[in-house]
This record gives C-alpha cells, sequence and structure tokens, in this order.
DNA sequence: AGTAGTGTTCGGCC
DNA sequence: TGGCCGAACACTAC
C-alpha cells in the first residue's frame, strides 16, 4: 500500500465519488468530527507522496496508510473501518490508517514540486535540496518525503542498484552525473512501479529489493540496515559504487537486536472465510 | 504458522 | 533545545 505510486492508483480507483456528497461517516478514527464531513460534496481527490487526500470546500482529510493500511471501495470488511465515507450509491473504507484534517487552502500545505509522481515534480529543487546537505548518506536521501515524496524502501533499494550507487554514498561526493541519474530514476521507477503494480507483476521486476543475489551474476547481495532511517538496504558490493566518507559511520549502520522478539500482534483473530466478505 | 515489512509519529531520555 | 531511540500502530504475503 504505502509508495506513492499505490497512492496513484486509489485515486483513480475513486473517481466515481468525485463531485458526490457524503451521506454517511463513521470509523473509530479519533481525529475527524464526523459532523464536519456529512452532506458535504468531495471537490477533489489528490496525492502528495505517500498522502491520499480528500478535498472539500476549505479543509482536506489526509489519509496515510503507514506500512499497514488497506481500503476497501464500494465492500467492506468486517473489523470496523477507520474512517468509512457513505455515498448514495457506493463507500470508501479505509483501516488502520492515520487520519487527519488539513483546514484551508490545499496549496498552501503541500509541495507539489516534491511529489515524485505529481506533474509540478521539479527535478532542480530536488537537486537544490540535496546538494544543500551534502553529507546526507544516498539511501537517507531518497527516503527524505521534502525531498522525494512517494518514494519508499522500495524505489530506494531498485533506484540505488539501478544508478549504480552505494546506499553509504555521500550526496555531496557522488559525480554530478550520478546525482541527476538518482532524481531521474526516482521518478522512471516511480512510474514503472506503477504500472507493474496495475499489472499485479511488481515484485517479478524487482532487481535487489527483497532479492537474495546480484541479477548481474555476482553473488549473495548485501542486506542491511542503513542510514538515519535504519531502512533495510539491499545492494551488491560490485556493482554499487561507493562515495565519499563518513565521520559517523559506526552510526549509520544499525543491526536488529538478537535474541527473543516480541510477538507483532496483540490478539488472533479468525480469518473471515472469503464468502462473508 | 510465524515473521518481516511498501512508514511515521510520539514521548521519554540524555 | 534537540537528537536519538524504542514503542506503538495493527495487516498480510510469504
Amino acid at each position: 500500500m504505502p509508495e506513492g505510486p499505490s497512492m496513484v492508483i486509489l485515486k483513480e480507483a475513486v473517481q466515481e465519488f468525485k463531485g458526490k456528497k457524503v451521506v454517511e461517516v463513521e470509523g473509530n478514527t479519533k481525529v475527524i468530527d464526523k459532523d464536519l464531513l456529512l452532506n458535504k460534496a468531495i471537490v477533489d481527490f489528490k496525492t502528495w507522496g505517500k498522502h491520499f487526500l480528500i478535498c472539500f470546500k476549505g479543509f482536506t482529510v489526509r489519509v496515510h496508510f503507514l506500512l499497514f493500511g488497506t481500503y476497501q471501495i464500494n465492500e467492506h470488511k468486517d473489523t470496523p473501518a477507520r474512517l468509512h465515507l457513505g455515498f448514495r450509491d457506493g463507500e470508501l473504507n479505509i483501516y488502520a490508517a492515520s487520519i487527519r484534517i488539513i483546514e484551508g487552502d490545499i496549496d498552501e500545505a503541500y509541495d507539489w514540486t516534491a511529489d515524485v509522481m505529481n506533474e509540478s515534480w521539479n527535478p532542480l529543487a530536488a537537486k537544490k535540496k540535496m546538494l544543500a546537505r551534502p553529507d546526507m548518506v544516498c539511501c537517507d536521501a531518497l527516503l527524505n518525503q521534502d525531498i522525494f515524496a512517494g518514494v519508499g524502501n522500495i524505489i530506494k533499494n531498485e533506484v540505488l542498484f539501478r544508478i549504480g550507487i552505494h546506499p553509504l554514498s555521500t550526496v555531496g561526493a557522488i559525480p554530478k552525473t550520478k546525482l541527476a541519474a538518482m532524481i531521474r530514476e526516482a521518478k522512471i521507477y516511480s512510474f514503472e512501479f506503477l504500472e507493474w503494480k496495475k499489472a499485479f507483476v511488481l515484485k517479478q521486476h524487482w532487481l535487489v529489493h527483497q532479492q537474495r543475489n546480484c541479477p548481474n551474476g555476482h553473488g549473495p547481495l548485501t542486506i542491511m540496515h542503513l542510514g538515519k532511517t535504519k531502512r533495510k538496504s539491499y545492494f551488491c558490493e560490485q556493482c554499487q559504487k561507493r562515495y565519499g566518507t563518513l565521520e559517523n559511520e559506526a552510526s549509520l549502520i544499525w543491526k536488529p537486536p538478537a535474541g527473543v522478539r516480541k510477538p507483532n500482534r496483540i490478539a488472533t483473530r479468525k480469518p473471515v472465510p472469503k464468502k462473508f466478505r
């Protein structure tokens, strides 16, 4: 769900509700005054990076799906929705997402030039932002939503492999052609991601992300949690060149704690049989 | 069947 | 004041 292209898919999928009046508001979100939305018409749907935006006159509902969020259109699960919008003919259900209201003009709230999927995406602005932080490592730069809104861990790993740059290379030290390639590929890969995801063939195009071996035959990939973000990087030491030196290198390499892991779910729930969904 | 992950925010602590 | 860290969130493909 979470990366930018998935938000574009969602936006396209809900076009039938554009201009339609919300006639029912439910859900366990705590931050929405349900009466605020009731009987209001949806002016537009927008996306900014990983944000899905439901625009009303004078305010916008911001939806962020984080890692686990899901949605359903004209169908629903039996679990309570975080936000349910009912229309005269149809419904939109959002689960496990972060919801917020943004007051006022949405153009005031967002820098559209930072969104790799937006027509206002500005590569030069991205270049400026990166060169303002020359010591930032490339894996952090790509995940920085102020610079590359919409880019997530998959796109990060694939872009760095495509351009042959080691994730711990610093932004200021890589050749300018590589900097340009990084910015260019962030957008190109995002749109390829979009098409592959629509065709349900995204995973089979991954060259390094969640892979074991270098696609160019260099043997096992290196897999480490890197950068301030500590997100998993998959990369090939031979294909991806490292530039620049780091004073604080140790702090940018993280190992997950060994030993007993905590359960990642609080309660188990029996899956609902498909025929009841 | 148990686990890791397409992510961000928040409070607490130095 | 601010950076760093862990917890929380809560779904599902593999």
